[in-house]
DNA sequence: TGAACATATGAATAAATGCTCATATGTTAG
DNA sequence: CTAACATATGAGCATTTATTCATATGTTCA
């Protein structure tokens, strides 16, 4: 029976070769890192909802606040984490900020979601 | 100047028909609070590392915590959260526990991430 | 310019989260 | 059965995070 065969996994004897080949084949750290943060941008029901909207129509954020029955403030903090994240973008019309959204991949990334949740 | 028309966003002459169309096409708040727990399963790099690990191969919990350099207790800790969104499966072969992706969802998640991302 | 409105933001707080350490559970070999 | 191994899990701790409250910034209109 050959090493790499022994089905045993303490400190000294893990699959090596397995292990070398799945830790050269993993993404750099920044992109890892990246991604994670993406995606604690989903994860989150008010920003869910926010997004939610948003694929409907923009709006701005008073009525973002009156449509989720949130404070102005709570909102608005989280729209700052959403357009940090470059999912949300919005433009100044006179008082108002109406925001949308930035990217196309906000849908399919819910849907695809929604895909798993509904199972 | 119709009132629907009137610029103007305090609590008592919000934009009433957007906000009350908005309000009504919202999804039902357990599908707004699934969705989001089940990108909160993506939204730590922990996590994404396990799951890019699956991508390539199934694997047992040491083999997994050698190649992410972890303990076995954070990796495992991790698994249970992965399991219990239902992105991962583990059954067992021995003493040993093999993980291994449990939905197609997560490849294609992770891709729309990724695009994203490389933007 | 000043008042009213719309949004942004800093500080504070409570809750959630990720890891460590110790230990429990479950499996196999002798 | 017992020892060794593989994994799971509870408690504790440090960090992050979502909201609130107070207030600052920026815009419009009279």
């Amino acid at each position: 029976m050959a090493i790499q065969d022994v089905e045993q996994c303490d400190l000294h004897e893990v699959h090596e070769d397995k292990v070398r080949r799945l830790a050269a084949e993993m993404p750099d750290e920044d992109s890892l890192y990246d991604l994670a943060e993406l995606f604690k941008a989903f994860g989150d029901s008010t920003r869910i909802r926010i997004m939610f909207a948003l694929l409907k129509e923009e709006i701005c954020v008073c009525d973002l606040a009156e449509t989720l029955g949130m404070t102005q403030s709570a909102v608005s903090h989280q729209l700052r984490l959403l357009k940090q994240a470059r999912l949300v973008a919005g433009r100044r019309e006179g008082k108002q900020i109406i925001y949308y959204l930035a990217d196309d991949h906000v849908r399919t990334i819910i849907e695809m979601g929604m895909e798993h949740v509904n199972e």
